[in-house]
DNA sequence: TATTGTTATACTCTATAACTATA
DNA sequence: TATAGTTATAGAGTATAACAATA
């Protein structure tokens, strides 16, 4: 271990374990839950993702902005997946009184009906492919330590959601 | 807690954080790395994954099947990136000699390069998205905790390749 | 001038099904 | 008949850049 923060040049056994294990569940429960969402509700991951956004939003209402946040990583792509819920009517989008260049996205009741239709499977698969091999114990270790990476990766940005380039004249 | 393995309507709290982190963790190491290997060698995520594989293997050599467990969950997406890597002359691929119906990919000395020039920056980000705020003694745990989720993952097939459909006629 | 969001466009990637060839 | 891989094709998703409107 180097006793300051210079970049490593190599991971020790541990940190290799680690991530490789952290990489091949992550891609498992990633694809296995975007199956689950597509059958149970015809939902892509980052709908899901939009759709749980705002259903613990404050009257389920967001700027598109504050929604993208690590969500999406592009204006566009945002854009795009919200004409796509608006199309099904599971979102609404209207002009922010505030200031009006916002757009506020809400939940529309069609929207959480498809989110409870798709959680009690959306949980079974978690559990099923995350918890069922872990003890009480090591889930709470498992928020704890992963809860201090996330807390630096909200404290550190690498850029969630890209600034706007300039122009190149 | 249940005392059987029923399958659970919702989660506990610490199950709920566990998985939150986990997801808001996995995403931002994804996309970070995802643009990582883009820069250093125009490489995307499964591409480097067939390549890190097939530096792992024992001459470097596998066949499509074996090289797709895992990273790829269709045979004509891993022709695809197969086809991307051999254009590139990173891969080569030859019939096998023991089975005329198995193809055999081998990494080229391109791919290696490639693969040593994407290294240390891989090795960078994985340390500074992840294991910059874990205590040493945190990232044995996680290397635990994750490796007993994988193992299960791995004991009970969740059908990471799909199985052949049969036809509909 | 900076910010919010949309549009146009091009591109990457994935999946399904049909197909070939070998076991 | 079953398995290994390829091909054709179509669709979903993403990013970049140009754009309009508001602050």
């Amino acid at each position: 271990m180097g006793f300051m923060t210079e970049p490593p040049t190599s991971l020790t056994p541990a940190q290799l374990g680690a991530y490789f294990a952290f990489t091949e569940v992550s891609s498992l429960v990633r694809h296995s839950v975007e199956k689950q969402l597509r059958s149970a509700g015809d939902l892509s991951y980052v709908q899901f993702q939009l759709l749980a956004r705002l259903g613990d939003a404050p009257d389920g209402r967001l700027r598109m902005t504050d929604l993208a946040d690590g969500v999406v990583y592009s204006r566009s792509g945002l854009t795009y997946q919200a004409q796509l819920l608006e199309q099904r009517g599971l979102v609404t989008r209207a002009p922010s009184p505030d200031d009006e260049r916002s757009t506020v996205v809400a939940l529309a009741d069609a929207g959480r009906a498809v989110l409870a239709a798709v959680f009690p499977g959306h949980i079974e698969a978690v559990h099923e492919l995350l918890f069922a091999a872990l003890s009480d114990r090591d889930v709470g270790e498992l928020a704890r330590i992963l809860g201090q990476a996330a807390d630096r990766l909200r404290a550190t940005p690498p850029r969630s959601a890209a600034p706007r380039q300039r122009k190149t004249p």
